[in-house]
DNA sequence: AATGAAATCGACCAGCA
DNA sequence: TGCTGGTCGATTTCATT
């Protein structure tokens, strides 16, 4: 499982294969082979690279939030003290805290970004109430969210034709 | 794939079977089958259910954004026009914007908080370009992410024990 | 809801272009 | 390096409890 982070280019075989796979990965190997014109041995080939070299980082099943009772998403903002220089343990921190799912590090006058899942009004309290105990961290500004309309993680579904030109090697 | 998107309650067993694969789906039935102590068919059985009943919505290939030039990623707050009524259409314009990953209505001040990837400055002042044509569209402001600390869309990965004992059936 | 056996599918290998 | 066909091992399915 190789991966050095650094843009590389796909031929239309890859991006087919990972478009697929992306948006669904129970399927059946001899179904895509027909699909795409290839045998199965070679897609298996291309997908072992893949993997190898770090573009598919994992395979994961996908779970419902709702069927676990998190009804509730928060977005905070998260500001810290001016006299803290460059905010990295601050950062950590907001990120190790339990339920917290993604912690963005921004410009401009909001420092940080946090967002988290909850059951219930007190898991949201709880969250903030850590968040504001973490060392630098100065005022909060918490914002509910009343509709997910959208909400995927996809890379190449999300990809511009545009895009997806830049990263092709023909 | 039946699901009613309410909540329920799972067994130990169950909750350990998710954890595993939300994490990774690469898995060995036979190991699963050894750490949990029930037959590899009875995992399959359960794993057939949690499918099924919506529980597990996928199974996909997770893909690194940076492989493909996605170095950018921006967040904007967008502000709607007083007079326009409730804002569904606009919400679901703006989920239909290419590029756009992840679109949250929002209380209070904001109205749309927007999050997308870009390969390159251009792509950023085009999504904005498009939002802002986008019919009630009023206003917007955009924050771009220097460090994506934790991104993590994991469901049970990210739930606290108390999270976890509101949904079990012991 | 769980089991074991039978059918099916994916992972790997040696060889080839 | 990328692909093929075949083999082995794993998973999915099904009848049964």
């Amino acid at each position: 499982m190789e991966s050095d982070s650094t843009e590389r280019r796909f031929d239309e075989i890859d991006l087919q294969i990972l478009e697929r796979l992306e948006s669904d990965h129970d399927l059946n190997l001899s179904d895509l082979s027909e699909e795409i014109g290839l045998s199965k041995s070679a897609i298996h080939y291309r997908l072992n690279n893949l993997k190898e070299d770090g573009v598919i980082t994992a395979i994961s099943a996908d779970l419902d939030p709702q069927r676990f009772g998190l009804e509730m998403l928060v977005i905070t903002e998260v500001y810290v003290t001016h006299e803290s220089g460059y905010a990295a343990d601050t950062g950590e921190a907001i990120a190790a805290t339990t339920g917290v799912q993604d912690v963005y590090y921004t410009m401009g006058d909001v420092d940080f970004i946090v967002i988290f899942r909850a059951q219930n009004r007190d898991q949201i309290n709880d969250v903030i109430a850590k968040l504001i105990a973490i060392d630098g961290v100065n005022e909060t500004s918490s914002t509910f969210v009343m509709d997910e309309i959208k909400s995927d993680g996809r890379v190449l579904a999300n990809m511009s034709d545009e895009m997806r030109e830049n990263v092709r090697s023909d």
